[in-house]
RNA sequence: CGCGGGAUGGAGCAGUCCGGUAGCUCGUCAGGCUCAUAACCUGAAGGUCGUAGGUUCAAAUCCUACUCCCGCAACCA
């Protein structure tokens, strides 16, 4: 039995995701975490909320409520979210954990004892009105080269040249809009990963299989310009992880926290500390997954993330990790995603355009969004959501190739048999045949499920369902029944199997009908199948079951259209 | 000349590394079946593979130039 550690990048605190954050992380990292227990491998799957930063504060700010408050609640809030979209943590987490605490401040005094942390005297801009010293983004102003009035301090968005907070004309606070701004001369923690650049450009050579997304990422930011920069890894921010060593404090980083980007993915392995305490597990439980001195040598560790999390994930975490000169365990494989768009432009959650978490789920169960969305997955490049295309294509696979199926053979079986799995007849070359097409088609399906091909999955998948549909055209019970019932009773004895099968093989996909499949059949063996002849014995004659519930209700035009109208402005 | 990804029948994609009759799903059209959620099964039409050159017996695939779309560009996370 293998062992697969599955982590999804940390979504951020302010506010409910939309379904491009989903498809970019969670929901495949769910889709491979269900894949890999269904194959009966151990499996520990870890996600958390990004709890820290500026625009945490000010969304609390904004909501009139304390950012330590507002984060519980926004915890709840997509806790609840990620229960509705059957997203099956072992634990989820939150960066701002006592467990994250002790962990950051651990490995940032080890690598301060490596010599990897320097200080650096910085210039920054302090808005006095906000009292707060402000990101670049945070600041707004004319562009000294276009003239455009709402330029940030990072970049101008109408020219795309490159500033520098101080380039802008008549700068002001995005937040407050005051003019009343300086520059402060402030003190920072640097993570000198430039002194690590050959031992992480010789570790990403290292990893040959992974996506070409991925590795030019990682190996743009290696050797542009000088190659890999240092980054500083504080804050002058209330909210946040105290920048001191552990259990000490850091003379001169009085009243500094750690910039998120530093602690966010260290809560992958707090979270593990966090899971273990939440089930009074000592350390070793979740060591075991994380050191490899401590056992985690066999692990085989994925990570799922959108291409804008790349260049964390490649170069600075696993420089966090190397840097402190202990066998934590680095990631194995990356499996990064381009982005979805939402009828002709992007889903944005700072302009709510877009599908949100919450409103998908009161319109339609989660198995139709994590069907589609997991079946146009944007691997190769982005992809594009429209309301027509989601329509047509959960109405035809999920609808009228699975859903169907299900229903013309227990509904069968029951006007010509009853409610139980019928006795007679004997298989033939045409069972045989079939038995042999699923055979290697299941196995196809294996193969792009270990490879992360979601998409060729996922049609793989639906080549299965297709089969079901096509053995019963060519058997045709209603035909044989009249003239051969035993015929026909063994037929839909296999085909009733394959309902077993099918709920088996799409779990991943669509876990609420799987299961709502396997409860009809009254079965609870939910055991993959790795040989298909005994897997479509599983069900024996006699073996009593229900006709269920309409499986997937189609989406009618009507609905579609009034979606459609509903999400196409913006919320608020 | 900032970096990367993409461009393939009406839509969405695979195939490109390792050249050799252009494939899949949806949609459209025709036929079949009638157990089923007007569903299922079979077949057909539809593409000079972004543009222009080049290499080759042969190019979607290799080389060169160009066009368009998307993302990133290190203080959003």
């Amino acid at each position: 039995m293998a062992r697969h550690l599955i982590t999804s990048a940390i979504p951020y605190i302010n506010g409910i995701k939309h379904l491009g954050n989903l498809v970019g992380s969670q929901l495949p990292a769910d889709l491979f975490a269900r894949y890999q227990r269904g194959r009966g491998h151990e499996v520990l799957f870890l996600c958390a909320t990004d709890e820290h930063g500026t625009p945490a504060e000010l969304a609390a700010t904004k909501a009139g409520q304390p950012v330590a408050e507002y984060c519980a609640e926004m915890w709840q809030v997509q806790k609840d979210l990620s229960d509705g979209f059957a997203l099956s943590f072992d634990h989820f987490g939150r960066s701002s954990s006592a467990q994250n605490t002790r962990l950051t401040q651990h490995l940032a005094t080890r690598l301060h004892a490596a010599g990897l942390i320097e200080e650096v005297t910085e210039k920054q801009v302090y808005s006095i009105a906000d009292r707060r010293f402000l990101p670049d983004r945070y600041i707004e102003g004319t562009c000294p080269n276009c003239g455009y009035e709402r330029a940030r301090g990072d970049q101008c968005e109408n020219c795309t040249k490159q500033l520098d907070p101080t380039d802008l004309i008549e700068a002001r606070s995005a937040i407050s809009g005051s003019t009343d701004l300086e520059v402060r001369e402030t003190k920072h923690l640097y993570l000198r990963q430039s002194k690590m650049r050959d031992r992480l450009d010789a570790w990403i050579d290292s990893k040959t299989g992974w996506p070409i997304l991925t590795t030019s990422i990682a190996k743009k930011w290696l050797h542009d310009e000088g190659g890999l920069r240092d980054r500083g890894i504080t804050r002058d921010l209330d909210w946040g992880i105290p920048a001191q060593f552990e259990g000490a404090p850091w003379s001169g980083m009085e009243g500094k926290v750690f910039y998120v980007w530093f602690d966010a993915p260290i809560e992958y392995i707090a979270c593990g500390a966090e899971w273990a305490e939440a089930r009074g597990l000592d350390a070793a439980a979740w060591e075991r997954w994380w050191r490899e001195d401590k056992g985690a040598a066999d692990i085989t560790y994925t990570q799922f993330m959108g291409k804008d999390n790349v260049p964390f994930h490649t170069l600075s975490f696993p420089a966090t990790l190397m840097g402190s000169g202990e066998p934590w365990k680095l990631v194995d494989y990356i499996k990064s995603f381009n982005y979805l768009n939402y009828d002709g432009g992007q889903f944005s959650t700072s302009q709510g355009r877009g599908v949100f978490m919450d409103d998908a789920l009161q319109i339609l169960p989660a198995d139709y969004w994590r069907w589609w969305l997991l079946s146009h997955a944007p691997e190769g490049g982005d992809s594009e959501f429209t309301w027509e295309n989601f329509q047509m294509n959960v109405n035809k696979d999920l609808a009228d190739v699975l859903g169907n199926f299900v229903s013309r053979v227990t509904k069968f079986c029951r006007a010509k048999f009853g409610e139980t799995v019928p006795e007679a007849g004997m298989q033939g070359p045409d069972e045989a045949a079939l038995t042999e097409a699923l055979e290697n088609r299941i196995r196809a399906y294996e193969g792009h499920m270990e490879a992360m091909e979601i998409r060729k999955a996922a049609a793989a998948l639906r080549a299965i369902w297709v089969e079901g549909n096509e053995y019963l055209q060519s058997a045709a019970p209603w035909a044989s029944v009249k003239e051969d019932p035993a015929t026909a009773a063994m037929q839909i004895r296999l085909a009733l199997n394959l309902i077993r099968l099918y709920a088996v093989l799409s779990a991943p996909f669509i876990p609420d009908a799987a299961q709502r499949m396997l409860v009809a059949l009254d079965c609870r063996d939910a055991g993959w199948p790795d040989d298909v002849a005994s897997a479509l014995r599983t069900l024996p004659p006699g073996h009593a079951f229900t006709v269920p519930d309409v499986l997937f209700a189609k989406i009618n035009d009507t609905a579609r259209e009034d979606w459609q109208a509903r999400f196409s402005g913006i919320r608020d």
